[in-house]
DNA sequence: AGCGTCTCAGAAAGCCTTTTCTGTTTCTTT
DNA sequence: AAAGAAACAGAAAAGGCTTTCTGAGACGCT
């Protein structure tokens, strides 16, 4: 805890410094260090040594300035503690800083005026671009077609089909669940999720529905539409097998869902895998890899949205501009909770 | 999909621009708009005018470089996928947000190189402040002394002293956890932990063996180290069990560990919470109310702890420097799994 | 020797603001 | 009406870098 005023510290070294210790002008010393042609080899060499003895990293501020160009993007998200955000971000900040951008995070806490503020900011501090990372898949309001750079939007998509999002294939994810649990000989199959609400919800259960029929098939009973909890997975299982006793596999709208489906499935008297699969989705280590079995699920593949979207607004800084909703395919990851029926 | 190269966007306005159309000086709109007093009220709303209606926004960029302030900051994580960095984070992103600092963000993956990597950038960006996130909080090597920006630890604490570190007080941790439990009247006490090799499990059943000392009592056995995961909770649960069955209350060292430990104590018939109070630590929602019942959770205010980085880092970049450990509070959170033996 | 051609170094402009200093206008005061 | 003071506007420099253009030697050729 002490507590002291330190003299404020040495600056760091700038081009002039550098190009005075190896005796030539600012203008050597900057094509000598960025190996423009117009200089001698003994005078680069001299250059660049002064340089390291000064420890000397050119001011990206002035950089950005001159070049109109900062090397910097935002990243707007829309809430952070939501668990979707986290992996695009994590994408993202991959695919950028593997390069030479660095990345402002913003998080709007889900509120249009301070979203707005932070686009302002982002605007003022001159970033190449923008990436809008929503908080679930149903589409979002446009951050407008007038602003001076490109935007891409992950995970929400734009509501203007003149933007660019990438988001994943919610309808594709229900599909390969389904191609999964027929492909362990399962056709009894209920489909318990969350709040209809949500597109993601909707739109699995479509996807689930058209690989069923694909096969001939139908779910058993209707999607059970509700929330995205374990209570709700645990009240679920119950009227569920209430009236279809006979299921041999439930696909739930969640991780969350699984393991209440799971608990109340046990304490019923059915076992997983071997009488009932169970899948969830977003492949969520903590309860996948938690539960008893671990759960097999749809993994969403979202740091790949995230660096997708990433690189699509490289290219689009570059000047190549793409719009549309583009989907990314989604992964089954597969774990003790479905097994093929002996 | 469409895919096209539009023309470039038209430039943001600059000062000159907005000094042509109100036509004064470049300097004479500089001081309209920032409030200067040497400006005729008339002269300053034609300006404010031209302003607004080329929606000048002054580049930041050109102010920093000028200032030899940026008004940035870095935010240094070594791991986002972790679950503790991200509260840090958004407090730090808050607290900042609110003010006109903007972050830029790097993960380090745990990664030593990359890390110094992303110093050397933020440094070339000219950042006026770094914010070092930890995944854990065992002390962690220091960035130097020899940073031309501050630099606040938080969550791990730098190994040298000289440096500023903020960090969860995990000692307090375990003691008012441990008063939690004895205020509900428990007193056959039980501790099942996580890894010993991380400080906070050590330090939290340091902190709770000196809680139940003071109360003239001792932990029912041992500390039992081992896992952050719900397995190693049950299966420490079962061997208690099988030693000491009349225990009335088991803390926890995670909210993992908590719902494995639920989960063998209900199958072995022992009710939660009136024959046995269960606490967690790290009040991880997605546990803490979806388990059965909902779990009392010992929470770290990490976004405590990262708006106090941000400010102290602020204080910092102004001049006044502290340095040392700081230890911030945590708080009990209770839920259904402790109540009053009755 | 004189000319042209290279090669390399430096001067200077420019990026966008802020700020200081100078200069002009207007007003007050005697 | 003249002198002084005040109020306001603008020129210019600064901040660190890149780039273009100019200039100075060095070299080869006729």
């Amino acid at each position: 805890m002490a507590e002291a005023t330190r003299p404020a510290r040495s600056q760091p070294a700038t081009l002039s410094d550098v190009a005075r210790l190896a005796g030539v002008s600012i203008a050597t010393a900057s094509k000598a260090l960025n190996g423009r042609s117009q200089v001698r080899a003994e005078t680069r060499e001299r250059v660049i040594e002064a340089a390291e003895r000064l420890a000397f990293r050119p001011n990206q501020v002035a950089r950005g300035l001159l070049a109109g160009r900062t090397g910097t993007v935002g990243l707007l998200t829309s809430d952070l503690e939501g668990r979707f955000g986290i992996p695009i971000l994590m994408g993202a900040e991959d695919a950028f800083g593997a390069g030479e951008v660095a990345v402002f995070l913003c998080d709007a806490r889900g509120d249009a005026i301070r979203e707005q503020h932070h686009v302002r900011a982002l605007l003022g501090r001159r970033v190449d671009g923008l990436i809008v990372v929503g908080s679930r898949t149903d589409p979002r309001p446009s951050l407008g077609r007038e602003l001076p750079v490109p935007v891409v939007y992950a995970y929400a998509p734009s509501e203007d089909p003149e933007d660019l999002s990438i988001v994943p294939d919610s309808v594709g994810a229900g599909r390969i669940a389904i191609d999964h649990l027929l492909a362990c000989g399962r056709t009894r199959i209920a489909h318990i999720t969350g709040d209809p609400g949500y597109g993601a919800a909707r739109e699995r259960a479509e996807g689930a529905r058209a690989a069923l029929a694909d096969a001939g098939l139908a779910l058993v009973g209707e999607p059970r539409f509700g929330a995205w909890s374990e209570g709700w997975g645990r009240a679920a299982t119950a009227m569920l097998l209430d009236r279809h006793p006979d299921v041999d596999a439930v696909l739930c709208g969640s991780d969350q869902i699984a393991r209440g489906v799971m608990d109340v499935l046990r304490e019923r008297g059915h076992r997983v895998p071997e009488d009932v699969a169970v899948m969830g989705f977003d492949n969520w280590r903590v309860l996948t890899s938690a539960s008893r079995p671990p759960l097999t699920s749809v993994d969403m593949n979202l740091e790949q949205v995230g660096r997708a979207a990433a690189h699509a607004l490289f290219t689009a800084i570059a000047g190549t501009r793409r719009s549309g909703i583009e989907t990314l395919p989604c992964r089954v990851v597969i774990r003790g909770s479905t097994v093929p029926l002996s």
